[in-house]
DNA sequence: TAAATATTTAGACATTCGTTTAAATATTTA
DNA sequence: TAAATATTTAAACGAATGTCTAAATATTTA
């Protein structure tokens, strides 16, 4: 749990998180999104999946990285001890 | 934005807002809570503070301290984009 | 107004964090 | 098997973080 929230504490890995939102990406495609050298976005890969906001999966000489459910679910978990006290508004619905 | 993710990436400043789910509290009241120095609780909620996690109000020679609803937004809105991609488990309903 | 109470501010210090360059490992291709 | 490609590991370093003690500020009470 700790080390999700550390995980997201960081503006390159939530913009990480969301690149992957459109689909698996392997680290080269998601380091060239970044001005920020390879062993850089690297280690912030490797925090993500200690946070298990990603997961690694080794495909020939690329290793391909997606979003694992398993980290939100801890924050969103989190969150809700407070939902009792707040509520939300739910997104529009896009049609 | 920054500063709200920053807040909640501590077990200290966690369980702070935690504590004030119970309803708000002075600043001692929540020190006492904690094996930790003053200082150090006034620093997580200052911290705590700046990220709209709580706000602050003097009430005589107190400062009583409540949870705010706008650093849990901006919390929410950040997870939603995620939503698409997961879903979440409503929580029970209490009887 | 002096003392007591509540809380913060300031300064210091060790630890953690984000980044870089250089080197290492693994896989594919020629 | 040698060269090229993809990615990580290691080492270094300045900046940020969490904690403490000591001092300051503000309010209440005697």
């Amino acid at each position: 749990m700790e080390i999700s929230f550390k995980a997201i504490n960081d503006s390159t890995r939530r913009e990480i998180l969301l690149f992957l939102t459109s689909g698996p990406q392997n680290a080269g495609q998601i380091a060239k999104q970044f001005k920020m050298t390879k062993p850089s976005i690297s280690h912030h890969l490797d925090l993500l999946k200690q946070g298990e906001l990603i997961r690694a999966e080794k495909k020939g000489q690329f290793i391909i990285y997606s979003l694992d459910r398993a980290g939100f679910e801890i924050i969103h978990k989190w969150f809700q001890a407070f939902t009792q006290y707040f509520e939300f508004p739910k997104p529009k619905i896009r049609l």
